[in-house]
DNA sequence: GCAGTAATTAATCAAGTGTATAATTTCAGA
DNA sequence: TCTGAAATTATACACTTGATTAATTACTGC
């Protein structure tokens, strides 16, 4: 009997691999179905070598968590673009709520990794560090968007509009990716662009994109 | 060595102890962490006992899960109350943004069912069948609401006012629930009802609890 | 009180888990 | 071409998991 061939890879690709492979498990099987010899196959690879390049089980699912949702909030900015704050947060949000980003794999893989924050101190770092990137990308383009509209607005309240608008992204991205609507027929883009407009007082007719 | 002594249940309590035990494990050590044996102890039971009532350990999650979801929107749906749409609306929304439904504990567990829903098909219909009841409360409310107004409102119009306040709903409950921001210092209740007057297009002096 | 029934415990099993380590293979450099 | 070092495999181990079954206990009805 002899042992399978295989060939050496960078220490990036190898991780990358590793990661891509534990984020197909859980998206697939769930997070319990994220075993070191499921990730190793999916990867092409045997159990062993995952300790090589992840001191943990709990150390690869981490770092699978950071590039997840470091992936996850720079699509979602790359809609941005440039251009005048009106234009850029538009870009956002058609990014927030079409696909990749709003998507019954996403969301399976975030919600799979959320339920773990609580009880896992870790992931709750990994966590906390991502999400506060996209708060504050809100945070900024809200600001923008309503000092451009002219009105004068306080930071307490382009704080408050921010949290009131992320929280409707999340909402709309969830029931999205969700699926149990039937958004097939409708503009999910249109209402997202639409509601924010009036959310935010601006004229929706500057939002169409 | 004698044996630990015991008392017998009623089915119906012993049940409800076994689906508290696990709701309890779910939220303090990832549902990973609600193994028969935890569960039996938190329930002061031992494994075995777990057999007798729940076919499988996946008919004792699905159960905790199908009795989580309904407790949770009877809890919100408690707060609306009897009176015109507006009050019954209003408060819906109280509920929806403050403990016992905005609450960390509540949203672990939430997020680790919601991350098996697509992976495991019984899962996924106890999800469907809890989240509907939701949504169409959410939006009969709205229709009162506008009918109310007196703004004349098609069907569809309704449905699509409907799905943007209950993303709107999520999104706060889940930004709450998570405590990053500080909402020490903000009214909560106070944001979410504008929010959803200015979405609706309501007077927002009526919505004041 | 007493017997029978059903609930509960205790003990065990096979399968799967993460981890550790030694044996092999690949590949770069001389 | 050859050699040394690093990557990868193969194997094994200790442990936990969900499940099963027989022995024991508590309670109900008489």
């Amino acid at each position: 009997m002899t042992r399978r061939t295989f060939h050496r890879e960078p220490e990036a690709v190898r991780q990358n691999d590793l990661i891509a492979a534990t984020l197909d498990s859980v998206a697939e099987l769930g997070l319990a179905g994220a075993t070191v010899r499921e990730v190793a196959n999916r990867a092409g690879v045997t159990p062993g070598l995952i300790r090589r390049y992840f001191d943990n089980k709990e150390r690869l699912v981490a770092a699978a968590y950071r590039t997840f949702i470091a992936d996850l909030i720079e699509t979602a900015a790359a809609g941005c673009g440039d251009g005048p704050a009106h234009t850029r947060l538009a870009g956002l949000i058609r990014a927030s709520v079409t696909a990749p980003v709003a998507d019954g794999r996403t969301l399976s893989i975030w919600a799979a990794f959320i339920g773990t924050v609580n009880s896992d101190p870790v992931m709750a770092e990994v966590h906390r560090e991502g999400y506060q990137a996209f708060r504050d990308l809100v945070e900024q383009l809200v600001g923008e968007c309503l000092r451009e509209g002219g009105t004068d607005t306080s930071q307490q309240t382009i704080r408050q509009q921010a949290i009131v608008l992320n929280a409707l992204l999340d909402g709309l991205w969830i029931e999205i990716s969700m699926g149990g609507d039937d958004f097939s027929r409708v503009d999910v883009v249109r209402i997202a662009l639409d509601s924010t407009a009036t959310l935010l007082g601006i004229d929706p007719a500057e939002f169409r994109e």
